[in-house]
RNA sequence: GCUCCUGUGGUGUAGUACGGUCCAUCAUUCCGGGUUUUCAUCCCGGCGACCCGGGUUCAAAUCCCGGCAGGAGCACCA
């Protein structure tokens, strides 16, 4: 074997390739792009987009255009403050900000003019049809009357779109592209339509508006995308704009696909669903912990390189998944536990006085027990401690980091200050230090509290803490004197 | 209905272009154990998969044919 075939035996078949696999195409000078929609802000799903994106242009030092695509004033919105916090969570995803940021709304002219050039060119007409007349012909592959107009004609009914003169409905621009195409959704497609409703950027300056599939095919060719990095549910996007760019006389980008996420915890979600329900009361806002937003899940204290690590293991593929939380948990977990502070949690407290002749009047725990964060939490213990209820027995327990105890009733004989021997140890609490508290756990819909007491040692609002035996959670300040805790996971 | 995409353990993923070294990789979950004065981190071990049926071949996760299943598009949303 190996004599006949010795190159045979050097494949490394059982290597995993380590990250994305390699762009297609010239990668000479990489342009790729990501555009949301303004219409709120990121969620988990969009972070996939920003993640993928960013590897790749790390890996081709490309420049990332950060498009919003809000040329719809009806369906979908724009919101207003989106804009701003798409950016900040593009950077706060990526690590930087995006090299080229770019409002749809804002280049219109560019849009319109190049929707003349194709009236003008022949290879687009104004559609007078109503969609579902339109509708029919394209399922019996019917040449609509309005395809065959002269030049002039189109021109006339454009100028009637502009002004307004037609109301919304009454006519679209459509691209050339056959009616006895084999895929109907590419036949004779929509590209733009008239919008009498004002856009909240812009105002009412424009009646007529650019499709997705149009404005996007403009735009990609305008910033010079070399690759189109897309879900796969825009692969016939792909095939319509690629006859657009026949007419124009350019050339498509790469384009590559991935398939449909579900997150097992979250259901499905949608940003207009997720807008009504906060409207409606029923979430607190963007950042709700309920929420599969960005705010979310940076409020609760993700890491972003916990995401960016989940969707370079899932990397770019078209199959449809669903993916856990627990995945994107374990990552984050190992990524803050070295960056995170210990204290004490004691949900449901139950009091004990300790009887002893001579307590120490102070301990010293660990801010970080392996020492990755240096120095002590330095406690004044008196006379009465709180432990969990759930840990409470009457007997031997170890108070951890102080002593073996033995407990009767509510109070508790230190039997050695050394540990003895392998009794239960749990975590525990002086009540000099005890600060009530409650955290909240989010639990799909809801959102339970327990309460308990947190260990008043040098906290930081806002900053993310292990609570001992129980999980990392963030403390986010406290209201009419109860420390408010928001849980992230274990 | 038409057009398209995808099927590898519970969940992801590698391997599939060029069939053998694949009784199938790695991660995560789960289970068991170790370290640890946290139920964290860390370490070790274990369970567990090539959608189905034919075909080609000495040999198929990989090639061919046919099914089946899941998803998407056919919006004057993105």
């Amino acid at each position: 074997m190996e004599s006949l075939a010795p190159e045979a035996l050097d494949r490394e078949r059982h290597k995993k390739n380590e990250g994305l696999r390699d762009l297609p195409g010239n990668t000479s000078e990489v342009i790729l792009r990501f555009a949301p929609n303004p219409n709120g802000p990121l969620s988990i799903g969009h972070s996939r987009g920003v993640a993928i994106n960013s590897l790749y242009a790390d890996k081709y030092q490309a420049k990332i255009v950060l498009r919003f695509d809000d040329t719809d004033t009806k369906v979908k919105p724009p919101m207003v403050d989106a804009y701003a916090w798409i950016e900040e969570e593009f950077e706060w995803m990526s690590g930087k900000a995006a090299d080229v940021v770019i409002r749809a709304s804002e280049r219109m002219p560019i849009y319109l003019q190049h929707a003349e050039k194709m009236l003008i060119g022949g290879f687009g007409y104004v559609c007078k049809c109503t969609a579902e007349d339109f509708r029919e012909f394209r399922v019996t592959k019917t040449e609509c009357p309005c395809r065959d107009k002269s030049v002039q004609q189109n021109m006339d009914d454009w100028s009637k779109m502009n002004s307004g003169e037609i109301d919304e409905g009454g006519a679209v621009v459509r691209v050339k592209t056959g009616m006895d195409l084999p895929n109907p959704a590419l036949r004779d497609w929509p590209a733009l339509r008239i919008q009498h409703s004002p856009h909240p950027i812009v105002g009412d300056k424009y009646k007529v508006w650019p499709l997705l599939d149009f404005q996007s095919a403009i735009e990609d060719h305008l910033q010079g995308v070399s690759h189109i990095i897309r879900g796969k549910d825009l692969m016939d996007s792909t095939r319509k704009q690629t006859i657009l760019y026949e007419h124009f006389g350019w050339d498509y980008p790469e384009p590559l696909y991935w398939g449909r996420v579900k997150i097992h915890e979250f259901g499905g979600f949608s940003t207009s669903g997720m807008s009504s329900s906060i409207d409606s009361g029923k979430f607190s806002g963007w950042d709700d912990p309920r929420l599969p937003t960005l705010r979310a899940m940076r409020r609760r204290g993700f890491d972003p390189r916990s995401l960016a690590e989940l969707w370079e293991e899932v990397g770019l593929t078209q199959k449809d998944i669903s993916i856990s939380m627990k995945t994107l948990e374990s990552f984050n977990s190992r990524i803050i536990d070295g960056d995170c502070e210990r204290r004490v949690f004691v949900s449901n407290p139950k009091s004990l006085d300790i009887n002893a002749e001579n307590i120490p009047s102070t301990i010293s725990m660990a801010r970080h027990p392996d020492g990755e964060i240096e120095g002590f939490r330095v406690w004044e213990v008196g006379t009465t401690v709180s432990i969990q209820n759930s840990d409470f027995v009457e007997g031997k327990l170890r108070l951890k980091d102080f002593a073996d105890i033995i407990i009767s009733g509510s109070s508790a004989t230190i039997e050695s200050a050394d540990r003895s021997d392998d009794r239960k140890i749990v975590h525990w609490i002086p009540e000099k230090l005890a600060l009530e508290a409650i955290l909240s756990v989010p639990d799909g819909e809801d959102i339970s509290e327990v309460n308990g007491v947190l260990e008043d040692f040098e906290l930081i609002e806002g900053e993310l803490y292990q609570l001992e035996r129980v999980g990392f959670a963030r403390f986010e300040g406290i209201q009419d004197g109860i420390a408010r805790l928001l849980w992230l996971h274990n």
